[in-house]
DNA sequence: CATTAAATTTGATCTAGATCAAGATTTTTG
DNA sequence: CAAAAATCTTGATCTAGATCAAATTTAATG
């Protein structure tokens, strides 16, 4: 893989303690590959052969059944995805496409697994970030199964303003379309929904939002940090 | 702890491979507990100090916001719980309750984490088994957003008669208010949905059910492995 | 075993959110 | 930049599932 990447990826928490030997092996075995918005990088059910880590751009993962579709997160850089399947060599459970024009790098499941038996910082990094992504499956099934669609709106938007630096404008770095899936409604919905938010001091313009009535929001959405903060 | 457990607990995956000094160990620093139904043996936010083993029984995991409660999962001998919050040290994300009389081993995340480091096998079995989790959590948000209460309950049942050797018929382990919050609905629903499934041969009589035309009620639930298969 | 309490079921009604069908915008592309 | 294609929005309608209230069954307790 070029030379180009190596640094940044060393800086993910997955890699940072980790032997720089090993490190720099792992990086040997790797492919760097940029690819085109819209690209279906992997579908479901097929064997993970390798953990992807997500350079720039933006993927999206989701999953399909009976002619339903529905977006399950969206990761964006420089982080990992489908860690999980990797790790036990199952099928994938999800199906992964570029929103963006992507650059991502994929390392042979196989060296994972050999560099986390020799390697306990590796070992440790790869447990914490797995832990990680457990709980952060769980905090999205208890936004599902505990609030409505309003509240779960309502929550995103203070969430991204948080990631935005709390100022009152920014902007969704999503389409509707695929935020509405992700929350779980219907474009027609999250676009209604949007606007019942006008009586909470939001308003909306293409993708930025503004945030007038920070306290009125926060009364709706009620935000808790063991749904939505993603650090915890 | 007493001797009694160890064994049992020895053939745990998670436990089956380490060496047998570490695992003595763990046992060691552990402590065996037996709970009535309905403790609330920990609450969300809490920090998590222990990994939980059930022995025997069976635990309710569940969690609330504002108001409002739901069931995430129901944890039978012998497994683990809240794994990935005693590995990141972080708070935990669910509440814990005994839904029977129930057997408990707690072992100190401390300990856990120090034979982590030091047990290769046993870091892999970690490993793998939080791979697991996440796996499944990823399978309950599929179901969750893919498909429609009915489809839920109507898999639900496939699944469990799976479990049960695929016999027509078998018993549901938990009480009907407790599947249908799992399940993502209110009891009153899933009173009308077992209901409904009668169209599709599904004969119900307290906890027992009764699968009389299999296609039938196959072809309404579509099962898919990728989403209800708890071993891939 | 009678009493009380809890869980389940049933019926009536309500509502959040889905679906369908057009428009209105925005984005993409020749 | 104009045409075509998406995306987003709005309105009308429909429906899965929630809520409320009451009856019935089942389980727990003195």
């Amino acid at each position: 893989m070029p030379e180009l990447d190596a640094p940044n990826i060393r800086q993910l928490e997955l890699f940072k303690e980790m032997d720089g030997t090993h490190f720099d092996a792992l990086m040997r075995a790797s492919y760097v590959q940029n690819f085109p918005p819209q690209l279906e990088l992997i579908s479901e059910g097929d064997p993970s052969d390798f953990l992807h880590v997500v350079v720039s751009g933006c993927v999206e993962l989701f999953s399909s059944w009976n002619g339903r579709e529905s977006t399950l997160a969206v990761i964006r850089p420089v982080s990992t995805f489908i860690l999980a399947a990797s790790i036990r060599n199952g099928p994938y459970l999800m199906s992964a496409r570029t929103l963006e024009k992507s650059r991502i790098i994929l390392i042979p499941s196989q060296d994972v697994q050999a560099v986390f038996d020799k390697d306990p910082k590796f070992a440790r990094a790869i447990v914490e970030e797995l832990a990680q992504v457990c709980r952060n499956a769980t905090k999205h099934t208890k936004d599902l199964k505990l609030r409505t669609a309003l509240e779960r709106l309502a929550n995103y938007l203070l969430t991204q303003q948080k990631q935005a630096g709390n100022g009152s404008n920014f902007s969704i770095p999503i389409e509707k379309r695929h935020l509405a899936s992700l929350l779980g409604m219907t474009p027609e919905n999250l676009s209604r929904a949007l606007k019942k938010l006008r009586a909470y001091g939001v308003l909306v313009d293409g993708q930025i939002i503004a945030i007038s009535k920070q306290e009125e929001l926060e009364r709706l959405a009620k935000p808790n940090r063991l749904i939505d903060d993603a650090s915890l």
